[in-house]
Order: structure tokens, then sequence, then C-alpha cells
DNA sequence: CTTGACCATTGAGTATGCTTTAAGGTTTAT
DNA sequence: ATAAACCTTAAAGCATACTCAATGGTCAAG
């Protein structure tokens, strides 16, 4: 499929489709005879994993790694230590954002109570 | 206080401390009489609690408009919406980022029984 | 009383992640 | 066959959130 295609399945921008791919994100794609980028529908579900990553507050950087960790191209060792790593940042910010939540609800209450 | 040691008290650097007031999150200090910006102790609490929301992921924007929140310069109908409505967001992302832990660790198991 | 640390302002520079522009070739629908 | 839609590249531009540089005044220690 051409870069349009997979932008509207995936309902990412044509131009950061190509910033990925220079950013390494997505492989570079094969080429028709008129050299346009023809992409596999494997290349649909990378995508939303990096859009759903990005979602979650991840770098482009980071989701990188995570697209190698995906992939099985890093070696088991540090697979567990990068996972487990962004398991536990990912741990502490479910924590903070528990407590902000709190808070956000106790002002939204107080206020109630006032009015 | 002086900038200096407001910067010292909260880990935030002093040039953006003065970017912070210049994006209103910070309300203009007084001046000592040569001009030397003069915290008062109310300033440490209300700068770390920029730096809390920031790490949850909020934009300067949101924050100041949090900041107005806490500090009861909003209507109370406004009040109730925005808390509510972040509220909201901050559950849904609990929610993605619960699944990107589970995804994570999975990731780290998967790799174990492999190697 | 001078040297170094601290403060001031304005404006420019940096990193990240796009987004737009320019200039041009291809495909598709009528 | 021709206009609209789509594709290409390289490079510049933009928003957010700082961060640094230049220039100069103030304060504290010896």
């Amino acid at each position: 499929m051409k870069i349009g295609e997979l932008s509207k399945r995936t309902h990412v921008n044509p131009d950061t489709i190509r910033y990925y791919e220079q950013r390494q994100l997505l492989p570079k794609p094969d080429r028709t005879a008129y050299g346009y980028r023809d992409y596999a529908v494997s290349d649909v579900q990378r995508l939303l994993f990096i859009v759903q990553a990005k979602k979650l507050g991840f770098m482009l950087a980071e989701i990188k790694e995570l697209l190698g960790l995906r992939a099985g191209q890093t070696e088991c060792a540090q697979v567990r230590q990068i996972a487990r790593r962004k398991a536990d940042d990912v741990a502490l910010r479910i924590k903070d954002l528990s407590r902000m939540q709190q808070v956000l609800l106790e002002l939204a209450e107080q206020c109630e109570m006032q009015g």
C-alpha cells in the first residue's frame, strides 16, 4: 500500500510517517517502479503501536527501543533490563497520576460544598 | 527569599523560575530595594506543585489552569468542569499505562522462557 | 576595596516532534 | 488529454519548554 493508504488506516500524517522512517521507527519500505513507498500490512500494526506508545508519553527514542524488544532484535538480558526498567517507570507514573486524580476529584468536591 | 534560594529549595533552575513567571504560572514576586525578586515561602509550594504536575505530563498551560482551580480564582461550575475533565483524562491515562505495563512485563517474561 | 558569587534584562539558541514549502514527477478520473 | 490528487526529496519553519549568552548592577568575604 502507498503512504496515503497507510496514513488513512492509522490517521497518521504522511509527513509524520516519513519522519518516523527517518528516525528509524519504521523500516525503509519497498518502492514501486516509480519510487513510491510500498508498505506491508504489518506496517499498520507497527505504526499503531508507535501511536499508542506516544499517547503513553514515551519519547520517540524510547519507542524505538520498545520496537526493538518487540521484534526480538535485542538480547534477552537486555530485553529483561529495559522492559523491567520501563515497567517500573510506568508503575511510578500510575502512582503519581492516581494521586493527581485524587487531588482533582477533591477540588471538584470542595467546590461543590461551597457553591 | 531571593531566586537562588527558591531554586535551591525546589531544584528548579533560576532561568526556569523566571520563565514560569513570564508564562504566568508564578505571580510577580515583590522586589528588594535594588530590584531583586523576593519570594514568599508559599512560592516554594506553588513551584513544587508545578514540578509535580509536569512530571504527570501536564503542559504549562494546563498547569496554569490547575493552579487557578487550586487558588479558587475560578468559578465553581468551571472548577467542577475542568477538574472532572482532567480527572477523566488521568483515568484514561492510567488505564493505557496499565496495559503498557502488562505488555512490558510479558516481554520480560517471554524472553526469560526462551533464554 | 576588590574579587567572586549572585541578580537583572533581552534576545538568541537548543531539543523534540512534527509541519510546511518548494519544485517537480505519477496516477486517476472524467 | 488534462486537471486533481498523490507521490518524491531536501530544507526550512513552528510550538513547547527551556537554556544560554551578553551586558551590567549588587552583595559578601577577606
